[in-house]
DNA sequence: TCTAAAAACTAAAACGTTATAGATTTTTCT
DNA sequence: AGAAAAATCTATAACGTTTTAGTTTTTAGA
């Protein structure tokens, strides 16, 4: 009886379960090690296998087990978030994750969230991430101009992109907005209104935009030939309330003050309240992406920031760098333009 | 030479890389199984081992490695957060999202995030991850009354939770905003407020908080002896400009209202500013979580819904859910209170 | 003191994947 | 045709964990 053939018909092979690997090399009758380098495409498969095996595979829907991928590559196919605790209160951060996170549909990555609150040591989950291998990639928003994370990835060589510039940057991928343009915007547009003296909100913190808002601000009200005062102690990411007190004390001050420019959203509409509580008239221009702010009294005007482009940007740059770790860090700017203007 | 010991110097042991359940067999001289066994507290490991392998597995920091206890046991230590589209552009979205993941930082599980776009098929990325076992558990936000994704789960047994009850909410865990109070609260403070004739916005979507709320708001109108009309065909989770024209056109046919309900923040602004390009003096009453809200003109009353303790609530529902599959399921409602009334 | 039962531990196997090294087959060259 | 080279495939092992079924040691019982 020669019945115990070499090739015994694997073709009756049970596939009932998760296919894996095993049973796509059951029903081929190919080596699992055989099965896994066809599907990924190595050189020493030829052609005709490497077809047959795709087929099987897309056939019965056989999706990678990522535990066994994880085990055995180290590979973790996470890329984690971190979340600074302020983020949580701005607007556009959650479509700031929901793009991330639908960029990466198209790659073996999945997104995960790790926040951390203001009390937290901001080092802790950045550590925990690089030392346990809980993810492959790190993306960090709400950077600072020296943002000791920063440091630390880059010196474990820890692959990450940054939501906004560091001092660091031309050594990490990053998604910034162009904030020297926005100041520059700003201004020339108050000036063209006939504003002569304009104040501008700077945050407290190490944060590199408002450098960048600052500079092009600076620039634009030399060339336009009107007046601008940075309010460096009025801190534009406190809470809402404190901006609108400290800006209505600060308008008492200067007298002159006939518009202000703030960073963000929220930051503008505590400005106009406290304008408007200091019983002054004067122009807010903000930088926010929520369209909420056009209904607002007094108006305010508004350069679009765009959350969702950033994500997306940031995923890629980031998978980019995953990709091909000795590349060049993958960078982009939002350059504002008319289109993202709106007068409310 | 008898230094073939059955027990050769094993505290010599390399304790390079990462510390594994092996590093701790080598340092303590006891078998693999045993050291899982003994950190996982299993009844047939002495108390004395116990304690001599906690001890050194404190020392040197043994952190389970995720891939070999997800292969081995089928476990994801994941838990997903499914991202209804509209959600993205929802105020306290990130806040949710924030507030989950750091409750979930007490647990052995991550938060993970599924967004998908409009135009995709809802169920899609619940398959995927019931399928393909990419979640021990999810989180849905935005639930509809009669949602096909909580039916799927509920028929496939998979652990979740929502955020929003549905038709089905006596067999799974949840938690809500008691909208019926809202709608009560909302319509008692108007009519004290003087006003007569209320009108509420309504989503045109199958969601059951619209519902509650009108249930809640009906019956105070009655109690009140105030009249209450449902703008059942403005859709209140529309865009905001289209909010904007609807209610301006609807006022113009009913020229008795004089105040407004709304169940979003957004909505609430958008009201505002249709009431107000419509020419009429209403009274808004909107529900959100945000307190730009007050800095709006008109003003705007408003209930804080908290969507940090939603997620918290949310966290610890699932993961309630995944340790005791059987037990009820935990249901939670937030129940608005004076303290989180604020006039502007 | 000897046996039976209980307690404490271990060996082996498995989850699904991929890297390494080796085996087989086919092609190419002389 | 025969040998060398190239192409293609396979066996083995390993990643870190836990489960199952033992095996050894200790305690209890007579």
């Amino acid at each position: 009886m020669t019945d115990a053939g070499k090739n015994s018909d694997t073709n009756a092979a049970q596939v009932t379960g998760k296919p894996t690997l095993k049973t796509i090399s059951k029903l081929s009758g190919l080596a699992v090690p055989t099965v896994s380098r066809a599907l990924s495409d190595a050189p020493d498969i030829s052609e005709k296998t490497k077809k047959k095996i795709r087929e099987i595979a897309a056939e019965i829907g056989y999706v990678p087990n990522r535990a066994g991928v994880r085990l055995r590559t180290g590979k973790t196919l996470v890329i984690s978030l971190i979340l600074a605790p302020d983020s949580e209160l701005m607007p556009h951060t959650a479509q700031l994750i929901g793009s991330i996170a639908r960029a990466l549909r198209e790659t073996p990555y999945h997104l995960n969230v790790t926040p951390y609150l203001p009390d937290d040591d901001p080092m802790k989950p950045i550590r925990q991430i690089v030392e346990n291998r809980l993810a492959d990639a790190v993306i960090l928003n709400r950077t600072q101009a020296d943002d000791p994370r920063v440091a630390y990835l880059l010196e474990k060589q820890f692959p990450f992109a940054t939501h906004g510039r560091t001092n660091m940057s031309d050594r990490h991928a990053y998604f910034d907005y162009d904030n020297a343009a926005f100041g520059d915007f700003a201004v020339r547009h108050l000036a063209a209104r006939g504003r002569k003296c304009i104040a501008l909100l700077a945050p407290k913190q190490d944060q590199l935009y408002a450098t960048h808002m600052i500079e092009g601000a600076l620039a634009a009200a030399t060339y336009c030939g009107v007046s601008l005062t940075v309010l460096d102690d009025v801190d534009s990411d406190a809470r809402i309330d404190e901006i609108r007190a400290a800006i209505a004390l600060r308008l008492k001050d200067n007298p002159d003050v006939d518009a202000l420019i703030t960073a963000s959203g929220v930051a503008a509409m505590a400005a106009a309240a406290g304008a408007k509580s200091a019983g002054r008239e004067v122009d807010i221009f903000g930088k926010e992406a929520t369209s909420i702010l056009r209904f607002c009294s007094p108006n305010i005007l508004t350069l679009r920031e765009d959350a969702a482009r950033a994500g997306a940007f940031l995923a890629e740059a980031v998978v980019a760098a995953l990709n091909d770790p000795l590349g060049a860090p993958k960078q982009g700017l939002q350059v504002p333009s008319e289109a993202d203007f709106n007068l409310a």
